[in-house]
DNA sequence: TATTGAACAAAACGTTTAATAGTTCAGGAA
DNA sequence: TTCCTGAACTATTAAACGTTTTGTTCAATA
């Protein structure tokens, strides 16, 4: 890895570190500069602007999060296995890690219900992607319905967007982790084929 | 009806209207004790102040939508049919009313996905008991899988909430339509057992 | 290319003040 | 009693102010 990655490495862990501590008014470019041993000045080298530092931090956490589930089902080959693998381990890595968790209550709007608002658009769309492949490939095995790619994607993502907002951000911890899994067998049993049989 | 009850459901009529139009900080009590043509003190003989003039008129809004989904739904018999027509008469509802649909526009935290925020608890639990009820009859007739009722039922209310905020707090109408049918019959067939046959 | 530090601009903050809007209440009419 | 009025009172909001903090730029430099 080339040293300049390094160093924005180095930047948005520093940085996710401090927006989760204080959240984004609460901390200052000064702040970052000194955890950097830099000074502020030097910090517009690396970033446009604060709003800029946020959004490049935030995406890159984003980031890894997506490519984790992504290696996970990667390792299956088995439709079914790959969808409840993708659900379960995308709730999987939120629960194991605090700091995501404190930046998502710190700023309720990094999932949003609503597209046109969402500032982290492009991500979430490679996040889509996921669902979709593994819809296409369980259709194409003749394992799955032959539902609306498109929409059931997107529905599928709304469900976990809720999901992540109803837990982490509203932290309705109580009882949502049975929901979930409730949830996980409906949708896998609405997704399935009787096989060999098609129901009137 | 007595003339108690008639005097509120012109009070909630009227201030539904001009918490719709102006949303609530613009509206001033003279503005709704204008428009019943008696003077804001008295206003104050029907209710406490100002917020609960406003829990009073909208929880009256939400009862009305929550009976005119559960006149539909016994007007049926079959489980299924049921479930099918509490969604569609649901959506139906608010599509043509315009009016609460601005106030939802108005106020986004009126359908929250927190329950320990959700200002209209009992009102929402109310119409939970419409899901309930269902997902039990479908069950005992053999028709649905045997979920767990209550987790399901609060999924499904879920769901429904988070079509609700996309759809008319978010205004996300381009494809939502498509994707609420979609979804509608996964659920469908993820409730549904398969004829007799017990799937290995 | 990467960094500094000073200078500047913009935003946030605390305070004061005036206007507006919410609430109470004594008293009177239905 | 129930319902209502109108004036008095109180709380909230908005604007304007100077002050301080914070974000951003840039010429100089290693």
């Amino acid at each position: 890895m080339n040293p300049k990655d390094m160093k924005y490495r180095e930047l948005f862990s520093v940085s996710l570190e401090l927006f989760a501590l204080f959240g984004y008014k609460k901390t200052t470019v000064q702040d970052v500069a000194d955890r950097l041993g830099m000074t502020k000045g030097n910090l517009y080298f690396y970033v446009k602007n604060k709003q800029d530092l946020y959004l490049k931090t935030i995406t890159h956490a984003l980031d890894l999060w997506r490519d984790s589930v992504k290696q996970a089902v990667d390792r299956e080959t088995d439709p079914v296995v790959k969808f409840r693998t993708m659900a379960l381990k995308s709730v999987d890595y939120i629960e194991n890690n605090a700091m995501l968790r404190q930046i998502l209550m710190n700023d309720p709007s990094i999932f949003t219900l609503s597209s046109s608002e969402d500032r982290f658009y492009e991500i979430n769309q490679s996040a889509m992607t996921i669902i979709q492949e593994i819809l296409n490939q369980g259709i194409e095995a003749k394992r799955f319905h032959p539902v609306d790619v498109e929409h059931v994607t997107q529905y599928f993502f709304s469900i976990y967007v809720m999901f992540l907002i109803k837990t982490y951000v509203k932290s309705d911890t109580s009882s949502s982790r049975t929901m979930f899994l409730e949830a996980l067998e409906l949708n896998i049993r609405g997704l399935l084929l009787t096989d060999g049989v098609t129901p009137a």
